[in-house]
DNA sequence: TGGGTCATGTAACCTGTTACATGATTAG
DNA sequence: CTAATCATGTAACAGGTTACATGACCCA
């Protein structure tokens, strides 16, 4: 369940509310994994009759008032468990859409096809744009945390080096089956 | 609906059985999409409520009984839509489990990460390997559509291509990854 | 006065996963 | 005799998506 395991980790790094959640995890997860706000609500909802999370309801005059909440003892032995599980191999398959659509692409003519490489070449090329502003905003959460040491923001800069890498591929072949349908 | 457009596409081919599709399915886009032979079932179900197919009971003696599925115009109206669309975008989005753990990892001891990623690396050469069957199985359909020309093959591969330049990168950022950790 | 931020969700639906069920034939 | 292949699913549950609702405050 990664999702649930996601907000267990940034709730690891100290109490967030459900919108605080939200924001922390579109600024930092969501280049390898995606979640509506509502889907978040959802889970915390079942996350703290898990018992993983606590929550404490924080009332405000002139601004909604809020639910701000802390992971338990339970939930920490959760999230590392869960990271230690010896599982990779499901965790690394493809599900890939943009590969679907050009496994069949043979109906239709070559013209049409390399147009559809060439957008989705720009497209790559947009996402990787995107995703230095994300170094920026671990930046700014490593502030937050007050982090001194490198010990997180190491793994939070491999991520995105992981992406990077991903999106430098995906022009790459881009291009090269450009060429190869040019021919 | 990927899933559904990409037994629009097998069955686009040629007139298949669940059972066939089901095969087909792993056999050629496993490596990029995943699915559930349950899931088969019950999206061919649908689809034929749609009426993007038809199907037709074989009764069979010794054997047990089997519903051929043919795709109609209207389903082949739909799947070169769907290949057409210009939604290219959230299509190329990552989904990564592996990455939600590396985020996470600063809550461990160096050592377990290594080796977490010595494990990723291992599991990456190994789906490598399986991919080259994939490639094998091919051979073996084009030949079975009596394809003579590239047309649809040509497409085929690329998909494969993909997959084996992602493995690829996916090993090199394991190597460079636990090169930064022994540090 | 109109749009953005703050802050919470519910409801309905669609898609994916897991577990289970049946039962004959055929190849080693 | 046993395991695989053939062939179909159902049921329950988990996870993801889309649409909608509420309402005050603040800034231009």
């Amino acid at each position: 369940m990664p999702l649930k395991h996601g907000l267990l980790g940034l709730l690891n790094y100290g109490q967030m509310t459900g919108y605080e959640l939200d924001k922390a995890f579109k600024a930092s997860l969501n280049h390898f994994w995606q979640a509506q706000t509502s889907q978040i609500y959802r889970e915390l909802n079942v996350m703290e009759k898990f018992g993983w999370l606590t929550s404490e309801i924080i009332f405000q005059t002139s601004k909604p008032n809020k639910k701000l909440y802390s992971i338990t003892d339970s939930g920490k032995l959760e999230l590392t468990h869960w990271i230690a599980e010896k599982n990779l191999g499901e965790e690394i398959q493809l599900r890939n859409e943009f590969l679907m659509k050009l496994f069949f692409a043979g109906e239709r003519n070559v013209q049409e096809n390399i147009s559809m490489l060439k957008t989705f070449k720009s497209k790559c090329m947009e996402a990787l744009t995107k995703l230095s502003q994300t170094d920026h905003s671990l930046d700014y959460y490593r502030a937050k945390l007050g982090e001194t040491d490198n010990s997180k923001t190491l793994y939070w800069r491999l991520t995105s080096q992981f992406g990077q890498a991903y999106l430098n591929m995906c022009i790459g072949f881009a291009e090269e089956s450009i060429k190869t349908l040019e021919e």
